[in-house]
DNA sequence: CATGAATGAGCATTCATTCAT
DNA sequence: AATGAATGAATGCTCATTCAT
């Protein structure tokens, strides 16, 4: 029983979940939190407009059930890339390049990712202790990569978890450079650039 | 009398722009755009909600004018500044240090800042290409400092304008972590952090 | 069952869509156009503000399905009636005869009919085609009426289309005066006065 | 002094009460009642929107005043028409034309007369006692005329004061015709038309 | 479970009117 | 008298949320 795991009944509920979180991700990301409206997130999803409050309590709720779910796929697949990169520098390409390649396969996903996780982890009111720790589950995990490698030598020994949370931001921001103005550009080159202005900073020698 | 050019009635005007300003900087930091309200704005600025249309002609006039105002102050702030300084190290030590300042002394303002920024910028309905040249203005002086650096052996020799645009957003991912987390320290360990990292990479040797 | 056509569904969507345009109906007669308030229509309706706007799209909207509504069943009662008459003397009688009685059961639709149809049809910006439309098929009716007395000798030979518009105008005019000024009187007197100015003119001979 | 009649003072006060009528005229004429605004009467007057208020307790009043003036011009320019006129005939005719000539000279006030009037004297609500007694006073006149043409054996006999105003009202409608919809025609043929139908009725012989 | 009709609080904006200067 | 800045009530419309079916 246990073993079977998924009656009908959980596929259906799962599959319904599923269907919903898409489609709000695909209408908030077209018209941000504001502009969404249930309504749309239900038609985009084939359903009713009171089912969707069967599955989520809230707009908000659904809102940030669809962010969870990006973000945790982000987080996955960076993690996946980070597991294979040997070296320090590697793993620090990788950190990059992963987040690059995952928001050009996912733009959309990126508007909302940037514009409004911004507003939830600022807006004093909003704030959501939630998204706080995944922030800082991945700067943690950038932490401990920065802090290996200072402490074997390939990094210059600075501040580690201030750098991590800079390194980590900064990365979003030239995200958005990219992806929001670079159009459908390849993002080899943006992340080159990335990595060696934060590798070797801009300083001669 | 008539030399001295500012009449009672010009004096009236300028502090209710001034004072109604203030407001909505303050409401619209703390509650972003479409939490805000013109009655809480008005509320805030001690006026009745007509007078905050005598002013502004509506809502979004009102945002972009309060958005404006402090961009403008931020960018004379930050050029004075970069004036006064005569290396190209210096330049950029300044550049850094006058944004972490400013924002410091206001801020309420590196709310709006931050989280509708993005915003304007993005949103293709929304995009204010008001706000794109005064980033792009900025970013070319940044751009400049750096394309002298380099051609002076002072800098590595790298895509001047991309990292502009790097180093400018570097600086307010930093900022944010510094004004939205940090409460109310002193600016002057992340300034420090921060013109390290620029500086010199995070790579040893 | 399914035969029968109308769900529950149907029946209810029809019942509220009376209910509402018979209280916009009412309080448009009240107030005219702008001294109507949708709240106001609400609560004759007995629903609440909202669901007015599930049923119309403006309040624009609703005041003209309101007008359509009794324009149409005007015109189809005052088509009935002509086509039970012979003559072309007993056609025109009917067509103001049945005028008189329609207005006579719904005096208070007589009054936006009155005082927006002017609007409607004179305001450059309100100008409602389809209004146009409506009055045109009258007036087209009854020219006909007219022209085919004047070739049958019935009539006196006159211009047929601008006769027929003062014929029309005439009705809505003696109708003015007796819907609002003659309180509830019988329209009996009123519709043979009519008919004897328009048959026989005023000049003696 | 007393045949001096006008001080300084009261001069300055009849010209400031002429402009802002004049200019209520045209915007009401423009835009209706309710698209009119008090700023757009007081730009067009050239004054302040708080000297209208000097001159003028309400909107509303501002409103009336307007009309009553255009309204009383054209009954003084009627009377006058119809005491040259000598038949019952050529009164009546007179009265016609006059009213033609009157509005094709003053279109804009067709407007305003034609659209508002109805609102004033129909509304239940917004009944002006005082544009009662205008049209009475106009309806009387007509109705003299008509008993007088009806004793001398000129009219038939019929019920004189219904046919008053319904002849009244009739004018008005065909005047609504060529003036909002003829353009710029001549009033001679409408007025010829409108004419024989009143004295010829349409029935043969 | 699913539906979608109904709700009603919420909000930007307008503008007649007032009143201090 | 004249001004025009300030007021704030009023209103059309939206949309998250509920709940009877």
């Amino acid at each position: 029983m246990a073993l079977a795991g998924k009656t009908k009944k959980d596929v259906l509920l799962e599959f319904r979940t599923t269907e919903i979180l898409e489609a709000a991700r695909t209408v908030f990301a077209e018209r941000g939190f504001n502009g969404a409206t249930i309504d749309a997130i239900a038609v985009e999803a084939g359903v009713a407009k009171g089912t969707v409050y069967l599955y989520f309590d809230s707009k908000r709720e659904l809102f940030l059930a669809s962010m969870r779910e990006g973000v945790l796929a982000l987080h996955a697949e960076v993690a996946a890339q980070l597991r294979t990169a040997g070296s320090c520098e590697g793993k620090l390409h990788a950190f990059i390049a992963a987040r690059f390649n995952y928001f050009s396969r996912n733009r959309a996903f990126f508007r909302i990712y940037y514009t409004e996780f911004s507003h939830l982890v600022c807006g004093a009111a909003n704030a959501q202790p939630e998204f706080q720790d995944l922030y800082e589950e991945q700067a943690k995990l950038l932490e401990e990569v920065l802090a290996e490698g200072i402490a074997m030598g390939q990094l210059r020994p600075f501040d580690a978890p201030r750098t991590a949370r800079i390194f980590y931001d900064l990365v979003r921001a030239a995200l958005a450079q990219h992806i929001l103005h670079g159009a459908g550009d390849s993002p080899d080159e943006p992340i080159r650039t990335l990595f060696e202005f934060v590798w070797k900073g801009i300083g001669a020698k």
